[in-house]
Formats: C-alpha cells, sequence, structure tokens
DNA sequence: AAAACGGGGAA
DNA sequence: TTCCCAGTTTT
C-alpha cells in the first residue's frame, strides 16, 4: 500500500463526528421517516442528478400513487411516466419499474440485500446499489455520488478530475477504508448530508464543518479549488417548427416518442427538423410522414429548451387540418381534456399550457 | 473512455 | 451565463 493518505486521518474520530453531526442537523425528509427499502429505492433514483426540494413533492405524491412495489409493478408504464413527468431523466421511471417487476418475479417481492442481485437490476449502478445497501440494510457499502467526491476530495486532498469515470473507484476505495461499520447509513448520508449543506461547491462553510480538523484541504487553504473537474463540451442547437395542428373537431395532433433515445416513450406535438428541409417544404412533409394535410396559419412563439448535451431551438406554430387521423399508430387526435392523461416533456408541456390558456 | 440522457436552481 | 446536482446505460 503506496498511498497512505488515509494514515493522516484519525479514522474513528472522523466516523465520530461525521456521525454525529449528521444525526444532530439531518433535515427532516419523507423518505427518512421509516426504513422502507422501496421507498428509499425510489428515492434514490429521483434524487439521481436532481435536487432535494424538487424531489419532495414528487416523492410524496409517487408513493400516494404507488404506495407499495406491487402497485409499482403492475401499474401501466404511461401512468408511471406521468408521475415522473418534469423530473426529467425518463429512463430512471421506466428501469425503476423494471427492476421492481423483476424484484416481484424473481426475488419474491424482496428487494434483494446483496450486491450481485441488486445490482444486476435494472437502473441499480454502483451509487444506488451502496445507498440502498447502506440505508436500507445498514451495509457497509460505498455511496459515491459528486458530494460525496466533492467532500471527499477537500478532505483527504484528492487531485483527480471527477469527471473521469475511473476517478469514482478511488472515492470508493477510500470509503471502503473510512465507513463505519457500527452505522453505515449515518456515515453515508452523512458525506452526502455534509456535501450538501456545508461543503457545498463554490463557498464551502468551514467554520460550520464538523469534519474540518480532518480536513486537508482546509488546513493548506486550498478548499475553493477542490474538487478538479474538467469541463464538458458546449451542446449543439437544433433548429425545430413544433406544430400545435387542430383539426374541425377542435381535436390537436399529438404522438408518442420512440421507445428509444431521448424523451423515450413521452408524447409530443409534431416536431419538424428544420436542418432538414426549408420551411415551405413542411406541408409535402406532413403528406409524406403523416398522410395529413396541414396549413400553418401563425406563429405562437419562440421556445429554447436546453438539454445536457443539445439544445433544441423551437418556433411554434398554429395549423389546422382537415383530418381526423393519421397513418400512424403513435399518432392522434385529442381534445385538451384527453391530453391531460398522456406524459409530455416540460417543452411541450410549456406548449400545451399555450393551448390551454 | 466517452457520449447519451432532463430539468431546475444557484452563483 | 455557467455550473451544479443523492448516476446509469449504451456505444
Amino acid at each position: 500500500m503506496k498511498d497512505n493518505t488515509l494514515l493522516h486521518i484519525d479514522i474513528s474520530q472522523f466516523q465520530d463526528d461525521l456521525i454525529n453531526w449528521y444525526q444532530e442537523n439531518k433535515r427532516d425528509l419523507p423518505w427518512r421517516v421509516e426504513q422502507n427499502p422501496y421507498k428509499i429505492w425510489v428515492s434514490e433514483v429521483m434524487l439521481q442528478q436532481t435536487k432535494v426540494d424538487t424531489v419532495i413533492p414528487y416523492f410524496n405524491k409517487f408513493i400516494d400513487d404507488f404506495p407499495t412495489l406491487y402497485d409499482l409493478a403492475s401499474a401501466k408504464e404511461q401512468d408511471v411516466l406521468k408521475a415522473w413527468e418534469g423530473l426529467g431523466y425518463y429512463s430512471r421511471a421506466r428501469n425503476l419499474q423494471n427492476a421492481i417487476r423483476e424484484v416481484v418475479a424473481s426475488y419474491g417481492g424482496e428487494i434483494p440485500a446483496n450486491p450481485s442481485d441488486l445490482g444486476s437490476l435494472k437502473g441499480v449502478g454502483p451509487y444506488t446499489k451502496g445507498a440502498i445497501l447502506s440505508i436500507a440494510y445498514d451495509q457497509p457499502e460505498p455511496a459515491v455520488d459528486g458530494n460525496v467526491m466533492r467532500v471527499l476530495s477537500r478532505i483527504l486532498k484528492v487531485e483527480e478530475d471527477i469527471a473521469k469515470p475511473r476517478t469514482k473507484k478511488v472515492f470508493e476505495n477510500h470509503v471502503r477504508e473510512l465507513i463505519s461499520h457500527v452505522d453505515p447509513s449515518s456515515f453515508n448520508q452523512g458525506l452526502m448530508e455534509l456535501g450538501a449543506i456545508v461543503c457545498t461547491p463554490k463557498n464551502p462553510m468551514c467554520m460550520l464543518c464538523p469534519v474540518q480538523q480532518h480536513c486537508q484541504a482546509f488546513a493548506e487553504g486550498i478548499e475553493k479549488q477542490l474538487p478538479i473537474k474538467s469541463k464538458a463540451k458546449k451542446q449543439k442547437s437544433l433548429p425545430y417548427v413544433a406544430l400545435l395542428i387542430k383539426n374541425k373537431e377542435g381535436n390537436y395532433l399529438i404522438e408518442k416518442r420512440p421507445e428509444t433515445g431521448l424523451l423515450a416513450n413521452l408524447w409530443q406535438f409534431p416536431m419538424v427538423p428544420l436542418n432538414e428541409m426549408g420551411f415551405n417544404q413542411i406541408p409535402s412533409w406532413f403528406e409524406k410522414e403523416y398522410g395529413i394535410d396541414v396549413a400553418l396559419k401563425r406563429e405562437a412563439g419562440k421556445l429554447k429548451h436546453v438539454f445536457s448535451h443539445l439544445i433544441w431551438d423551437l418556433e411554434i406554430h398554429e395549423a389546422t387540418s382537415i383530418s381526423s387521423q393519421t397513418c400512424l399508430s403513435n399518432a392522434r387526435f385529442v381534445n385538451k381534456n384527453e391530453m391531460e392523461a398522456f406524459p409530455f416533456p416540460v417543452s411541450h408541456q410549456k406548449m400545451k399550457q399555450f393551448l390551454l390558456g
């Protein structure tokens, strides 16, 4: 063992300081009320790349709609996506239901308490696996997320690029050395809570930190320089015309997106890729793709929607059609009331809102 | 190892 | 604007 970074830390004292602080300062959150593996799992999936304040109302509604894993297993996917509407990363919801169905089918409804079975489930990667094992089952497994990497990069002065996939393994190894075997749940949650409340990205509040005396970065005054993270390349912008097409019955055309890729299985208003054709080709393109006539009426506004990896530049147009149906099974005319049952991404929720006034 | 995959909020 | 967030899957 060449790396003796941990020798600088009094592990037992560090555990006590962190766990005691967590017990005293942890936030009251809906998924901390009981040690229920299903609810903890749901919360962990929702919390991936999503802030606590955003998750809370979704979590409460989700548990209300699907109180047990059997309710989720037997639900329709469209209803699960509807409950997830607006949260983003919709594959999380589809993977979660897939995994829960696997738990019912192969594990008698008992969420596996061992790393290999648990980790084999859809959507359960290294983080979620460790979070469930430690928080729901009190096992000393690492649960390393962005918070933990930031906190430990400062405490242990780790200067590797946290944007690199392999760096996460470095932190997992550190956690295996540091984690309390008496209360691994409070240890892991304490690290994350500390990252969320005290050891924040820009201006960490070191004066309030319960493990300040263990922190290498604080000792050297370099806490704001850590962690080191390379920048992502910037998004490409894609121009579209999105159409609010009303037919004679007063119904609007919506369509289901493909079952893989971006916003899989969500619904939307038709979008015409402008980088593949000119504006005046839209009606003929529609005749070819949807088998319906379309007459553009007027522009309703513009919408810019930013994803992590691309940007939609949308020009919204109102249009009319004399058709009542399309040649596509995934597209249909619905009235404003029926529209409410379909899951839309946020960009198209805004267009829907435009229609509803 | 890199890219795909959403959305919101803070600085 | 820029960056960040309780990540996983696919390529």
